[in-house]
DNA sequence: TAGATTGTTAATCGATTAACAATC
DNA sequence: TAGATTGTTAATCGATTAACAATC
């Protein structure tokens, strides 16, 4: 069978409809129509039923979609039904940060491990994670299966580190270095640039005090 | 004179024109051409010049662009030749690290002050800014003149927390907590929903598991 | 059964790419 | 001047929205 493409833009839209559908959960809505989560979501219906169906019929005509099963469905999509591994490489404050975030674990992200190049670091411990020096990396990707890198640190140590990483079998990288990583074919990076953000934020913020006079 | 209005796929690339554009000034890169960073960037020349040319024409026929002056230009229409001031509201993990990040500064985002609901935390001090209780927020503001409040919060408090700051006259939101804040037209909300940044990972993680049969 | 709402095709809209005349 | 490369128009491609037959 012939999978169909997916495009960049409804998987982005995934992880929005996830939420969406969590928080009717929790309020115990059991049924909700495309309309109606259009109406929630600021989206068209159209797109919703559209989007979904690139994976398949998840609804009833008449009745709607059962806000449990597509919550779990999507979560399948996403990949949420199995675990994932995860180490941290830079324990700065963000990595550090990131190292707390027990909600992650909620959704099936274990951190396994932190990493930094400062010694002084090392033995230092975030919920019972234990800080190592970056130099045991290599030994500990052979011990211990691990999915998903997340890279907080400098700009400049990135592109080494993230190439290592994927020369020891790293297959998921989330980057959170002011760069772009240009690695393998099979290694996927997804990016969290907070800088590009705030300037996004910066020209919005600009853009509306000098309006256009459209 | 009626301005062109300027799609959000475009202002979603300038911040990456920029990077790229600074990274090449600080190799003392002088001109380049839209296929040479094109090239670099990934993207086709054809894009760059669509997109530089809705805000005017940067380059020059024959020769290229100037890197300094394409590098100040997007600058200024990505509003970062002024200054922000900045709150962060939630001196949690997040927020302390957002407020460890001197690189904003050197962007010209100072941050003015950090607001906690925890009592504990009042006194403390992350790089000379001093941790405040959240109940002197809206004193603050009539004090102080923000620009931009980081909200590193948990998704319960956030609404409240950002209706209160458009009420005290905050023009832009930029939100870590993971839901939507729906606010009044002239507040501007930036985005940075990091579990859905992970759950797309783990999607192309899946994915690249159980490849498509094209 | 009648009403509601999906799944899906068709129409529209917008964004990207290609092409090339203008011009440095 | 000849060559290079922009700025810009036209063509293509893809994504969104509208419409409606299928069906619960």
């Amino acid at each position: 069978m012939q999978k169909k493409h997916i495009s960049k833009a409804v998987i982005n839209r995934l992880p929005r409809y996830y939420r969406y559908l969590g928080d009717l959960l929790e309020k115990d809505v059991v049924r909700i129509s495309s309309k109606e989560l259009s109406e929630k979501m600021n989206v068209t219906a159209s797109q919703i039923r559209q989007d979904l169906n690139n994976f398949g019929g998840f609804g009833q005509q008449g009745y709607g979609y059962n806000v449990e099963y597509l919550h779990t469905e999507i979560g399948k999509i996403l990949g949420l039904d199995r675990k994932y591994n995860l180490i941290i490489i830079g324990a700065g404050n963000l990595g550090q940060a990131l190292a707390n975030y027990v909600d992650f674990e909620r959704r099936g992200f274990f951190i396994k491990g932190i990493f930094d190049v400062n010694p002084k670091l090392v033995g230092l411990s975030i919920r019972g994670i234990e800080i190592r020096l970056i130099d045991e990396l290599e030994e500990f990707l052979k011990v211990n299966q691990v999915d998903i890198a997340a890279l907080t640190l400098p700009k400049a140590k990135a592109p080494k580190v993230a190439s290592d990483l994927a020369k020891w079998g790293i297959k998921g990288i989330w980057n959170f270095a002011p760069t772009d990583l240009h690695l393998v074919e099979n290694v996927i990076v997804e990016n969290v640039h907070l800088a590009e953000s705030l300037m996004k934020l910066s020209y919005k913020l600009s853009e509306q005090q000098y309006p256009s006079d459209k």
